[in-house]
DNA sequence: ATAGTTTCCGAGACGGAGTATCATTATGGT
DNA sequence: ACCATAATGATACTCCGTCTCGGAAACTAT
């Protein structure tokens, strides 16, 4: 099953499918000096079936014949390498999913569970100037927006 | 009531005495219905000697004759009466801190640990406007700074 | 191709962090 | 003092992620 679900937005240059997400992430995997393999190929295929952001259980679930580290281990090398963002839900759920390389933040809906990202949203300069004023020097952040999507908010 | 004076003598800290914060919170607690304790002012006693945030593992270590799963239940009411804060770092570690209730973020130093308390830096409703753009109805968010504090720095 | 080198894989052990269980104890209202 | 019940503490357990290590697969040089 290869469904490429759009996102919310609007303007959108045409994502590629499945098959072709794949070979373009492992191209650039190899630029790097990481190999090809088979069980790498499948974690990327699952990371991009899905639709909604998922843990790396339900990955591994997805996955019955990949084994468990080598899930993990896939994981961790495509959020290392920003083909993969970490996501942080409100109890503290560790999710991820694919994503534009790229700083950006997520809109989470509690409801159904999709994300939005959040770009330019201007929160870093008026954070670091808030920093500077005590003496701070900000380096990085972490921010997550939870609330309801347009849908959930409709219902 | 019985106000126990607690700990057996020797340093004190140059913040407000330890003995009046427990008390204090301790009264709190009573008014909404739990009881005063010998661990729970213990727990509350170790958690305001802390000048750092600190791991639920530190108050255990810090804490030998006070149960460990009485230490997290401990924690946890503190953080559910909003006498203590949660603290996020950039490794995901989750540790502690005692605060003044109310929501505020906190600047976070790479460096030394030291954590510095922001307030009304207006990105609350900046981040609204950007979520309601997407037709995103914010409810709530994460957020930590990370950098260096003025001492750090000046190294 | 073939051999050699190195990464990668998978099964399972391991570890940290937090929660659940449950018999026992302590607390506070009467 | 009595007693219902909240709280404690030892420990088992779950969850999530990493580590280990022998064997397999993938790239490289010949």
């Amino acid at each position: 099953m290869v469904v490429t679900t759009p996102k919310h937005s609007g303007h959108e240059h045409p994502r590629p499918r499945s098959a072709a997400v794949v070979d373009d992430i492992i191209a650039q995997l190899c630029d790097l000096g990481y190999r090809d393999t088979e069980p790498r190929r499948l974690v990327i295929s699952a990371v991009a079936a899905q639709s909604r952001p998922f843990t790396a259980e339900e990955l591994c679930s997805a996955l019955p014949c990949v084994g468990r580290a080598t899930v993990y281990r896939g994981l961790r090398l495509l959020v290392e390498t920003d083909q993969v963002c970490r996501i942080l839900l409100e109890d503290h759920e560790l999710r991820y999913q694919l994503s534009q390389p790229g700083h950006h933040h997520h809109l989470l809906c509690g409801v159904c569970g999709a994300s939005a990202d959040l770009e330019g949203c201007g929160a870093e300069d008026l954070l670091r100037e808030a920093a500077a004023a005590a003496g701070f020097r900000m380096k990085g952040h972490l921010l997550e927006v939870y609330g309801e999507c347009v849908e959930c908010v409709e219902d």
